[in-house]
DNA sequence: CGGCCAGGATTCATCTGATGACTTTCCCTT
DNA sequence: AAGGGAAAGTCATCAGATGAATCCTGGCCG
C-alpha cells in the first residue's frame, strides 16, 4: 500500500473508530504523520483527499478539523465535480430529479406549515416580478429549496440541491427563448404551491413531475445534440463563464 | 485564492472545457505546475483531491489521466464516506432508498428481458442455498443490483449501489435473529422477481418499497438507539473487521 | 480588578531540491 | 524478426526551510 493510501485509509479508521469525534481538531501534521509512519507531504495530500470528500476541514494557522458528518457535508462533495458530468449522464440524472423532486412535493404538500405556504408565494411573486434570468434561477432554487426542506429530510434535501445546481448550469433562462420558458414555469411553480397549499400530496407530486419533466424536454431541445459513439465527451461550448 | 485552489479550479476547468478530454493524460507535473504558477507539491494536492472525487487517476511510472467522467466514476466517490455518515443520517438514506428501489422496480418490469428473469430468480435461489451470510449479502446486492441494471439508468444504478453498500456494513444477516431475518427477505425477493416477471410495475414497486421498509425497519429495532443530543457520533462498535 | 494589546508559540501553506520506484520506449543483440 | 536490456519519462516519497494565519499568554493600562 502507497504512504498517501496508508495515511488516507488510517486517518478514515481513526473517524470511523470514534477515535476522531465530528468537529475535533485532529493531531498536527507532524505528530500524525510521525504516528501513522508517513512524511508530512504524503500525510498533507491525504488530508486533503478528505478534505475534497467533505469529512475534515483544514483551517490555516488553526489547525485540521473533522467534520459535523453531516449528509449535507458528505453529499456536498458531489457539486464540485457533477458538472464535469457529460450530457448523457445528465439526462439520467433528470430521470432521478424527477422521481425525488415528486416525493419531497408530496411529502411536502402533507407535512407543510403556513410559514412553508408563504414563503413559497412569497418567492413566487418574486420570480414572476424579476426580469434578471440570474436572480430567476437563484431564486427557482430557493423555492425549490424550500420544498425540499418541508419535506423534513436533510440528505435528500442536499442531494437534490446539488442536482439542481448542476442544471442550472446550463442557464436555460438565458436563452431567446428564455422568458417564454420562465412564464411557463411560473405557471409551474403556481400549480405546484397550490397542491402544497391544499395539503394535496398525489397533485404536488404530478406538478413537480410534470415540472422537472418540462425542464429536461427544454434542455433536450435547446442543447446541442451528442453525435454519436463520441464516447460523450463535452465540447468546449460550456455557458461557465456567466455565474461561476 | 490558495496556490492548491489555483491548482484544484485550474485543472478542473481545463477538464470542463474540453481542453483535457475523458481518458486523455495530463501534462507532467513539473509543466503542469508551471503553467499554473505553483508548486509540483500543491499540483500534487490538488491531483489527489481531483482523484479522491473520481476526476483523474494516477498512474505510478505512467502518468495522470482524466478518467472516462461516467456517472459511476463521480457518484462512486461517495462510497469512500457515506460509510462515516452517523446513523441519523442512515435512516434519511434510507427513505431516499425506498422511493429510488420503487421506481427502478417499476421501471425494470416494464423493460424486461427473459434474460434478467433468468438471472433474478438464479441469483434468488442460490440466496435460499447459502448459509453464509457473507455470500447471502453479496448475493442480495447483485439481485438488487440486477434489477436496476434492467432498469437501464447506469447513474440511478450507482447511486443505489452506493447506498446499498453503506447499508450492508451493519451485517443484519450475522446477529443472532439473522437465519430468521433472511427468511423473510427471500421471501420478499420471491415477491419483487414474480411482480417483475409479470410485467407489472405496480406490484414491483410495491414489492420494492415494502422491502426496503422491512430492512429499515431491522436496522432501527437492533442498532443501538442514538443518544439525544450526542450529536449523532457513532461509538467504537462499528462491525468494520470483517468485511472491508 | 478587568479589558486590551503585543509578542511568542503553534499550526497549516508553500516552495525547493533530491532520491527512489515504476512504466514505457527504443535500440541493440541474437 | 524477436527478445532483452538500457535509458528516458513520470509519479511517489522524503527532508528541510520559510512564510502566513491563528491562538495563547502575560503584562500593561485604565
Amino acid at each position: 500500500m502507497s504512504a498517501v493510501d496508508k495515511a488516507f485509509h488510517g486517518l478514515r479508521h481513526m473517524i470511523a473508530t470514534g477515535r476522531l469525534g465530528a468537529g475535533e481538531r485532529i493531531p498536527p501534521e507532524a505528530e500524525l504523520g510521525e504516528e501513522l509512519g508517513v512524511s508530512r507531504g504524503s500525510l498533507r495530500e491525504a488530508v486533503r483527499m478528505l478534505a475534497a470528500l467533505g469529512v475534515v476541514e483544514p483551517r490555516h494557522g488553526s489547525g485540521t478539523y473533522v467534520s459535523q458528518l453531516r449528509p449535507e457535508d458528505i453529499i456536498g462533495s458531489l457539486s464540485l465535480t457533477l458538472e464535469l458530468l457529460p450530457l448523457p449522464g445528465l439526462l439520467e440524472v433528470y430521470e432521478i430529479r424527477r422521481v425525488l423532486e415528486a416525493h419531497v412535493a408530496a411529502k411536502a404538500a402533507a407535512r407543510r406549515t403556513p410559514e412553508t405556504v408563504r414563503t413559497l408565494f412569497s418567492l413566487i411573486e418574486a420570480m414572476e416580478a424579476t426580469d434578471d434570468p440570474a436572480e430567476a434561477s437563484e431564486l427557482d432554487h430557493r423555492f425549490h429549496a424550500e420544498i425540499a426542506r418541508a419535506a423534513e429530510n436533510p440528505t435528500l434535501a442536499s442531494l437534490l440541491a446539488v442536482f439542481r445546481a448542476r442544471s442550472r448550469k446550463y442557464q436555460v433562462f438565458t436563452l431567446p427563448e428564455g422568458p417564454e420558458l420562465r412564464r411557463k414555469s411560473d405557471a409551474d411553480h403556481r400549480v405546484l404551491a397550490t397542491a402544497i397549499a391544499d395539503r394535496d400530496p398525489g397533485s404536488a407530486a404530478g406538478a413537480a413531475e410534470a415540472h422537472v419533466t418540462q425542464t429536461e424536454r427544454w434542455l433536450r431541445a435547446f442543447m446541442p445534440p451528442v453525435e454519436e459513439g463520441a464516447q460523450g465527451r463535452e465540447k468546449g461550448g460550456e455557458a461557465d463563464g456567466a455565474l461561476s
